[in-house]
DNA sequence: TTGTAGGCGTTATCAC
DNA sequence: GTGATAACGCCTACAA
């Protein structure tokens, strides 16, 4: 490979010069430009990424962690994310944690120690402890949370807006006569799980129905753990005429569980999810869900740790997206459950606040 | 950041020291073995990867590059490399090129700008050009294909062997009294399109049935396509009792189509894919399938990138892996739909073969 | 068994 | 406008 200096001595002019030209700094006589651009041409010279980082101690690349391969919702993220990254010259590490605690960890460290400029992390681990490391490791580099983990810590982060939508799927499913609706929670520690939670009792108590905490499951966003939890209500009895997840892999899986015993949707029950995954046009019927703008969360947080980098300040930014109610057929029997294939959902608006 | 320095004026030895404790090359004394140990602790040294990559002109860094996010396939395979990659300390730089050659081509050069160890390529991009390029890469880094591209050409790959088990499909459907079995294809420039679509044919001839070319469709892969295709057939008459597909995704795309339309399935026809992805389990009626073991694919692609770095040795590697019949609903009306939510299936026996 | 010294390819700080 | 020169943190002959 070429070196800086070899094409320096092509184009008759310093390193220095050449470097100067390369970062367009200073004044060049243009020239001697010329003779650069030539030398860089013929020499099919491109600077090494380990000098200069070495040097700048940047690395053009971000760090990106997700709890689980399998969850479409994070290919997604990874598409928004990746795309825009390359776009600004970033390149994606990825890792996978498994939704473990200690894997997070070490996968934060590694991270570290490869000297990305930036992390999105999408954690499912909650202790103080934890958070504490995160926010001493924000002093350090740009993080990005997909979750705001706790309220009130200068994190970063780049989420969905889980209670206004949750509430307003409520609001429809008591519009269209059901009464009692049942919950699919996610793991109690994360507060996007919390979020969309409240947003389902405010919805409960925005329609004066009384919150029953003995139709409410807790599960951990897999699809297996939403199969599961279908088959507690329906071994319960089924007493609700509805039944919402925190996410759309749990309510697909209740639907499977509900398909397997003949369980008529949405005329038995209706089924709501959360996300808006590709899934939700495959599974039938075809899942009404609360969608957030996945691809778009994932560039804004790109777009945080970018600017943060290139613009040289630290500073926190916490996004907070709009959802959007999609009704499809598992809650409503007149839709189809054809897919679109259309690309992702409109723009929405971001609410931002700014620390 | 503490530097080797630091830990050698800590432990009083000299920086060559430490290193050749890191690396573990030459002989050292126990005691100051010990100091050194301690320095390293006290400090929470851990050496750059930029400046030894800079040395060494290894990152431990594999690049992996796909062409679609939407395909459950490559969050699978990718599940595969990343695990055994970080086990051996290797981090993976992962994008996507959307299924466009110029951007295969992007990626690539900037993987090997950034200098990563190997490159592990899934690629859409088929023309005689590229693959000289790829020849000559290969020379310089570890490169793993996902399609063996073009026969005899001195690449490493790993793939399924898509020409056995799809005639082993073909049997099965006859088997169970079809005879009239359309196909669904792939983009024609791929090896892996022709090999599964050879086996069809193959498998038409092993029972005795005279290939059709009017009951072939040329789709891309993706569930779009093959929703397409379906209504081609569906449009054409449906002069087909049974649809395979050169992949799972266009099978389900498929069957999408014909649950739109009431076609009963396998009733009427009999639907059968390639992959054996999640969504099999997750779709109605649950489709039958012709298994790869997508995260053994993984591992295997990884390992060979990094045996070879290891090692020093760039020998190419040419893995065939056996597939398998998974019998599912689509195919079978006394199968269930229900999701065993079991994990990767078991063990095949890879046929290997070294240049 | 350990230390000295040089260089990997950049960028940054000075001078000129 | 341009050029020496000194780091950045590590590995590696070569010496001792």
């Amino acid at each position: 490979m070429a070196t800086i200096l070899d094409v320096a001595r092509r184009a008759q002019v310093s390193k220095t010069t050449v470097s100067r030209f390369l970062n367009g700094v200073g004044p060049i006589n243009v020239g001697t430009a010329e003779r650069i651009r030539q030398a860089i041409l013929a020499l099919n010279y491109s600077p090494s990424f380990l000098a200069r980082g070495m040097r700048t101690s940047r690395t053009r690349t971000i760090g990106m962690i997700i709890p689980d391969y399998s969850n479409p919702f994070y290919s997604e993220l990874l598409r928004g994310i990746e795309e825009y990254a390359r776009v600004r010259g970033y390149l994606i590490h990825l890792a996978n944690t498994d939704a473990n605690a200690f894997t997070e960890y070490d996968c934060i460290n590694e991270m570290v120690k490869r000297q990305v400029d930036g992390i999105v992390l999408c954690s499912y681990n909650r202790i103080q402890r934890d958070i504490d490391f995160l926010v001493e490791l924000t002093a350090k580099m740009p993080v990005v949370l997909m979750d705001p983990l706790v309220k009130n810590e200068p994190i970063s982060y780049v989420v969905t807006d889980g209670n206004t939508g949750s509430a307003e799927a409520v609001s429809y499913l008591v519009s269209t006569g059901r009464r009692r609706i049942g919950y699919i929670t996610g793991p109690n520690r994360l507060l996007a799980t919390h979020d969309r939670f409240e947003g389902y009792k405010k919805g409960l108590a925005d329609s004066g129905i009384p919150f029953d905490g003995s139709i409410v499951y807790e599960a951990d966003f897999s699809l297996r753990s939403g199969y599961q939890a279908a088959k507690w209500f329906f071994q319960k009895g089924l007493s609700v005429d509805a039944l919402m997840a925190a996410t759309d892999l749990m309510a697909v899986g209740a639907i499977k569980f509900f398909n397997g015993q003949g369980v008529d949707i949405p005329g038995r029950v209706a089924v709501v999810g959360f996300d808006n995954i590709s899934l939700c046009e495959i599974i039938e019927p075809s899942l009404t869900t609360i969608a957030q703008p996945i691809s778009d969360l994932g560039r804004r947080a790109a777009a945080i740790i970018i600017d943060a980098i290139d613009e040289k300040r630290i500073e926190k930014r916490q996004i907070v997206m709009e959802s959007r109610l999609i009704i499809r057929r598992s809650t409503d029997a007149a839709k189809s459950n054809t897919p679109t294939f259309d690309d992702e959902a409109g723009s929405v608006l971001p609410v931002e606040r700014s620390l």
